[in-house]
Parts: C-alpha cells; structure tokens; sequence
RNA sequence: GGCGACGUAGCCAAGUGGUAAGGCAGGGGUCUGCAAAACCCUUAUGCGCGGGUUCGAAUCCCGCCGUCGCCUCCA
C-alpha cells in the first residue's frame, strides 16, 4: 500500500513516485502581501504543512518552497493609498505572515523567494521564451503565444477557442490572442520598474512562479499545490511557459485546496468578507484552526464558523484528556487493560497511515487518533499503570505531530498564579476533610469564574486552566 | 452561456458496490459528598428528490431540485 495523491492534471487519484527516489521537491504558491492575510491562506498553508510533515513522516526528504508576491498591481494600488512605497508595504505583510506561520506551527518552508529579489531568473525566462519564439514583444510589454502551446488548457479543462466566446474582459488589441497573457509589463511612472531587454519594466504575474520554481527546484519538480482558485489562469499559465522553455513535465502533481468560506463566500481581501489570522489568534489557539482544517478533507470547500471553531475547541480538549497520567501509583499489572492498550496502539498506528495515505485523509486518520484516545483513557481507568500509558500517548503525541497538532496545554501556567492555586487546592482538600461542602464548593466555583478547573479524583485533585 | 464540484443525523464530517467511521451538541447511566473529567449506553432501517441497473447502491446510470466554485485579481 502506497501513497495515493489526487492529480489536478488527471482528475484522479495516483500512486506518488518522485523523480528523484526518497526527495520531493514542492512549490507552493504563497500569498501575495497588499493586506493582512486571512485564515483562508492560513488554511493552504495548514494543508500543504500536513502534506510535507506526512512526506517526512514517511521518510522523504522534502524541499518545500513556498513564494511571497511582492511586487503587484494591487500592491501598488495600495502603496499609492498609503502614500507608501510599494516595496516596503509587501515587505511589512512579509514579516507579519513569516510571524503567523510560527504561530500556526507550520514549519518554516526550505526557502521563500520573493518577486523583487528574482527578477533575473525572471528576465532571463522571458528572453529564452521570446528566442524559442513562445511570446512576443509588443512595445515595452511581452505576451505569452498561447497558440504556441499545443496543450495550452490541459490542466483546467479548457479550450482556447471556448474562452473566447466566454471572454468577458476586454480585449486588448495588441495581442495576437485574446488569453495571451503578461511575461513583463512596460513600466509606468511612480511604479517599481526594473531594466530588461525590453526596457524598463516589471514581471507579470504568471511567469514568477515558473522562474522561481526553476531556480530553487530545477525543471521538473514532484508537487506544485495552492488554493484551486489558482488553477486558472495562474497554473495553466505556470505550466505553459515552464513546458514551452523546457520540452519536460513541469509538475508530477498538482495538488489543489478547497476554498474556505466565510458567510457563505469565498474569503477574499478585495471584498472584505474575511477573518484575518490575528483576529482569529486573539480567540482562539492556534491548533484549533488546525483541528478545523484536518476534520474535512482539504479539496472540499470549507465554510468557517464560530460554531464550528467552538467545536473544534472542545475535540481539542478531548484529545488532551488522553495525557492524564496514570491513576495508580505503581508500575501496574499487565492485565487486560494494559494488552487492550497495546494492541490499539498498533492498529492506530496502521489505520492512520493508510488514512493519511489516501491522499491525505486527515478527516479518517483524525478518527483513529480519537479512537486510540478512547482506549487511553479506557486503559487509565481500567487500571494501566503508568509505562503502559506513556507508550500509547507517546504514540498519540507523535501521530498528532504528523498533522501540526501540538496537544501542550493551552496556556503554559505562570509559576506564581500555580503556587496560589495550589494553595487553594491545598486548603480545599482540609476543608473537604473536614466535610466544609459550602466553602469548598465556593473555592472550586470562584476559581471557576476565572477559567480554573478542579477535577477532584481518587488520588488528590487536579487542576487546568480552562 | 461554458467548465467543474457538492448535497450523509441538530451541527461538522469519513465512507465510491456488500449492508452507515470519528468529532461537537443532546438524552440516560457508572463513578463522585456534590460537581467536573473519564467510561458505558443512546440519537440516520437510512445517505437532496424520482426512476433505473444489480442477488445487493449512500456508492453505478438517467432525470429533476438545491448549494457552491472557476471562466476576471484571489490560498
């Protein structure tokens, strides 16, 4: 049993094999930085984590390249807002989402390029494209030859000749063919330009990625992934000018995200209908995003709630209460308890990874972990004793680390407010001695009001924080 | 208009031919001084609707209804 990844290209799922044998080399389009970005980008890069955690899990070295957008329409239509250069306002939603992606426990991708610092790579495609005789230049600008490509369309399904009875833009004269697209724009003034064959100017959109995707990862790589609204045109664009230059498969996979959705729409920055990360952050951890991406499967379409968020938090807690330590002092008997425990560690074990290996479905591999979480706890009040149980939670804690999840308690305990609870505790455990109900009870229930819970079990009460 | 998804319990969600995972919420119980937590039982004779294929369908086919995405910047 191999892993099976879902191929845009071919609409099915396929057994991954990469060229390279034990390497995978992955590009995953980034956001492009003109506003704070959304728990929907938070969402694509939650998912292409899990995928590359899984990879390492099973053994792949990964190379993970992830880009930043920085140089954009958009960008310099809010720069101009600002009355901000351009550069320096990508650069600071730069810094904020490297910040959030520590945050989000994603691991840092292997290198994140940037359009401004590869504009050479970039120039020196659009030349070989323009030599290959791909594209055209009009003026300051360069196109891109669609009629060049013979398989121009393969990836979304399209026809060229379908998108012009569909074409709802105007068409600019100046192309041969209306879905010819931008290598490099002619400069216009107060715009971040740089020097080319062609004069001044700036990359378009499109042929970033394949320029960036080259350099760091060479011709052909193993996963191109991002949300599938980028499917088209920014893919089939990728691909198209990447393939014409090379004459080789540009992806093996192409790997695309559902969109969330918030208010029954897509997220999107242009029209305000988003949640931004920090806000998000500010009521809620960060593993309960993680929880609400990895319970659907991530090609479907997500639609975000404060419903679902509340129920993410409460299976998060559930997870948790697995990490209870043992009820009995001693080493324990290895009775029944203990060898339930031990077989259920190994068939968790087996049915995640066959989840996981089914293109990565976390909403199944998620079931095994709350099943082994079950017998945990079933164990510890059966009796296991403390060895038996750190086995099968730390099998609980890696598994749970393939899919990004922390599982530490929310909050680390200030040493000072710990003392004082448990000197609350202390002189509540006299007080229940004593048969004291009312103040006991008004202890636990004053602590309670300030999001500290005391569970009072057979050997001493324990306390959380809430 | 074109292309493509999806519709499973109160909610989220897996399941793509063999008789409905898991989570949240709810109900009952065990434990507890009472709680909490944990555990046990329980909540879809049925998977949008109507036909069809099959020994057998949530899963395949046809039709209908509904929701959504892309076709234009978007993770």
């Amino acid at each position: 049993m191999g892993l099976k990844i879902f191929n845009t290209l071919s609409r099915k799922k396929e057994p991954f094999a990469t060229e390279v044998e034990g390497q995978v080399r992955m590009y995953v389009c980034g956001p492009t930085v003109y506003d704070q970005a959304h728990i929907g980008h938070a969402m694509s890069s939650i998912v292409f984590d899990v995928i590359r955690r899984y990879l390492e899990y099973r053994g792949y070295q990964v190379r993970h390249v992830m880009n930043y957008t920085d140089v954009d329409d958009k960008i310099i239509v809010r720069a101009r807002e600002l009355g901000q250069d351009p550069i320096q306002l990508a650069q600071h939603f730069v810094e904020q989402y490297d910040r959030h992606l520590q945050e989000l426990n994603i691991l840092p991708p292997s290198v994140r390029p940037r359009v401004s610092s590869e504009i050479d790579g970039i120039v020196g495609m659009v030349k070989g494209l323009i030599e290959a005789g791909h594209a055209y230049r009009v003026n300051g600008d360069v196109y891109f030859d669609v009629e060049h490509d013979p398989d121009y369309g393969k990836l979304s399904g399209r026809k060229v000749e379908e998108m012009l009875a569909g074409a709802r833009l105007e068409i600019d004269e100046r192309k041969r063919n209306p879905a010819d697209f931008a290598l490099w724009k002619a400069a216009k003034p107060g715009e971040p330009s740089w020097d080319s064959p062609w004069g001044r100017g700036r990359p378009g959109w499109h042929i970033e990625c394949s320029a960036m995707s080259r350099r760091h990862l060479g011709d052909q790589i193993d996963i191109h992934g991002g949300g599938n609204d980028l499917i088209f045109p920014h893919h089939e664009n990728e691909i198209a000018q990447t393939e014409s230059l090379t004459g080789r498969q540009f992806s093996r996979y192409w790997v695309h995200n559902g969109m969330m959705q918030l208010n029954g729409d897509t997220m999107s920055k242009s029209t305000g209908n988003m949640l931004p990360i920090t806000e998000f952050l500010q009521q809620h951890e960060a593993d309960v995003l993680r929880l609400i991406v990895l319970n659907s499967h991530y090609r479907s379409p997500l639609a975000f709630s404060s419903e679902i968020a509340e129920a993410a938090a409460n299976g998060l807690e559930r997870l948790r209460s697995a990490f209870k330590p043992a009820e009995t002092s001693g080493a324990g008997e290895a009775g029944p308890a203990e060898q339930n425990l031990t077989e259920a560690v190994a068939t968790t074990q087996a049915e995640f990874a066959a989840a996981m290996d089914d293109d990565f479905n976390t909403p199944k591999a998620l079931g095994s972990l709350f099943d082994l979480v079950r017998s945990i706890n079933l164990a510890r009040d059966g009796g296991a004793g403390q060895p038996a149980l750190q086995a099968a939670q730390q099998q609980l804690r890696e598994l749970a680390g393939v899919l990004g999840l922390r599982l530490a308690a929310g909050t680390v305990p200030d040493p000072r407010l710990a003392a004082l609870v448990e000197m609350l505790v202390e002189i509540r455990e006299e007080l229940r001695a004593a048969e004291q109900w009312g103040l006991a009870d008004r202890i636990r229930q004053r602590l309670a009001d300030q999001d500290i819970l005391l569970e009072d079990g057979k050997h001493g009460t324990r306390w959380r924080q809430g």
